[in-house]
DNA sequence: ATTTTATTCGCATAATTTTGCAAAAACACA
DNA sequence: TGTGTTTTTGCAAAATTATGCGAATAAAAT
């Protein structure tokens, strides 16, 4: 189908605004939007989407958007962020990954990442809005991208 | 059994140094560390963790820990942070939440929360590395910690 | 100490999620 | 348009996760 894409974001829309704990619920909501597929579409949506199930202190389940997400622009893809936190997005030029936060909290966030100790990293050099992290040689965006992902989100 | 607490440190440990996929995997670096316990068990200690599973990017998944955990301490429950974020405890006086937060952040975090306009915070007051929320009359403890975990982790 | 109340946990099962496979749809392009 | 390739999806089954219930254990109360 042409619709995958356009699905995606009505997943992404729902789950935003909304509390769903199920794929059979979030099935519902997409029907009401007349986008009807099987609970195995949505198994293989949410996980392309990198959408978490997650406990609620209420005793249910909510899925949530990771915080990280790609979008794709003009100019290529485009790793922003979702959520209202200091990192705005991160990109990539060759093998390096550049990391835009809030006026400021560059370096506080550098530290972060560094103090993660994560192998995949050699370094990081901060300003006061960006961030250029150097990998460690062999280590992949996707590889990079996850480790962000739980860096700046959900904890490792 | 008085090994739970123990059990769910042991797990935030496996858990924070190492990358599981299921409850099954869990499982058996339980037992490796003379954790026996069955997979229902497990089920019910990551409810209570709310410890989320997250695809990854190599298309496996991942348990990941909550930017707030509760740990479980002799004088009661205690709610700090496992991220390495700014934000460094959330513990409650009566109906007061008071954060605490890495030197020369609170105002930054403050801002952030105020700004995401939760009904259910009033106000807050900021210094250097503490921040005092007033949540409006009627507001739970859990209530509170749930928008701080959307607020600080991962999205709404 | 005995009874009552609350917690923890296993078992079995229910509920939910993931995935292999094959068919259908979309695409590329000669 | 016809043919080969890739992507998307449903179906059904497998795998995984969640939970009702009762037994066991611990804690509290009298």
């Amino acid at each position: 189908m042409k619709n995958k894409r356009n699905r995606l974001q009505v997943i992404t829309e729902i789950l935003r605004s909304s509390v769903v704990g199920s794929q059979e619920d979030l099935l519902r909501l997409l029907s009401e939007r007349k986008l009807n597929v099987t609970q195995a579409t949505l198994s293989r949506d949410l996980k392309l989407l990198k959408v978490a199930k997650t406990p609620l202190t209420n005793g249910t389940y909510k899925y949530v958007l990771p915080s990280i997400t790609k979008t794709i622009s003009p100019q290529g893809t485009y790793n922003h962020l979702t959520s209202h936190g200091a990192v705005l997005s991160i990109e990539f030029s060759g093998q390096l990954a550049v990391v835009k936060t809030k006026p400021g909290y560059a370096s506080a966030i550098a530290w972060d990442i560094d103090n993660k100790g994560s192998i995949e990293i050699l370094g990081t050099i901060a300003g006061d809005d960006t961030i250029l992290i150097i990998p460690r040689e062999g280590v992949s965006r996707d590889q990079i991208l996850d480790l962000m992902d739980v860096t700046f989100s959900e904890e490792k």
